[in-house]
DNA sequence: GTATATGCAAAGCATTTGCATTAAA
DNA sequence: TTTAATGCAAATGCTTTGCATATAC
């Protein structure tokens, strides 16, 4: 599977005049190339293989601020975690598991036929939509 | 605007071995009716003025109970906090605010068009779907 | 009368923050 | 050298829980 860019995300940030560190590297690191979405806990553990003394909130504090800067996007789960996920822009949509909070980027067939009629808008403007699948992994079906 | 059922969600649930308090009432009749959906504070406002004395802990209980029944559904928003949905079942479909977690019940047009290509979905079975479209409440589009 | 719901206050958990120290630029 | 990032530990905020008391049935 190739990589989409040649400028790794870390460096397109220093250009941006963000500071790069081992620390930040390593949040980068875990994130990259990644399919499913990991939680902060996940994160935290990949990133320690690299650099093991990287605390928890440098990895929260990574994470924000790389979700201000629009190049993750969050996901809350119904447990109340987060999961962070590196595509970010439209025509971004998840299937997640139920049992475990596994989360999958897909793209669902016949979202352009989407809409919302003005009647059901409540006067607010309408600048994104997302559609989630729900199911259960394969793991978490067999477990009952 | 009429009420789809005439027996009140409290009796219903009475008959299924809910022993009914004036605690639960009033968390239940805080729900009922409303169009946008309410946070577990804003239950518990609504519920004291029925009730002063409810605690938000019996609300929070109440709250989780009702959803595990399936009578409500839950709702996190990227705040980390939850909102309570008094609809459920399939074919709900969400407008949320970005500025202030306002939510609406929606139901688009297109949604029947929508499916998932078995080649996304990762050996995962496929229960539900949901459209969340994101924007601005017409007072949060003002306030910038 | 008995099982269950309540309120309170304390505990939990994910996440955030303050601050002295360390390191990138 | 200067400014910003780090780790730690304490603080936060939402939500849950334990337990003695009160109450629906």
């Amino acid at each position: 599977m190739a990589e989409t860019t040649d400028v790794p995300l870390a460096e397109r940030l220093q250009a941006r005049g963000w500071r790069i560190t081992p620390q930040r590297r390593a949040v980068v690191g875990a994130l990259a190339g990644e399919h499913v979405h990991l939680s902060a806990e996940k994160v935290h553990a990949a990133a320690r293989r690299e650099v093991p003394e990287v605390s928890l909130a440098t990895v929260y504090n990574t994470l924000n601020e790389l979700a201000s800067m629009g190049e993750i996007s969050e996901l809350r789960l119904a447990d109340g975690t987060t999961r962070y996920d590196p595509k970010v822009g439209p025509g971004h949509h998840h299937l997640l598991c139920e049992g475990c909070g596994l989360t999958f980027d897909v793209q669902p067939l016949g979202v352009e036929g989407l809409s919302l009629p003005r009647a059901q808008r409540y006067g607010m403007t309408v600048d994104s939509l997302e559609v989630v699948f729900r199911g259960r992994c394969s793991n978490c079906a067999e477990h009952s």
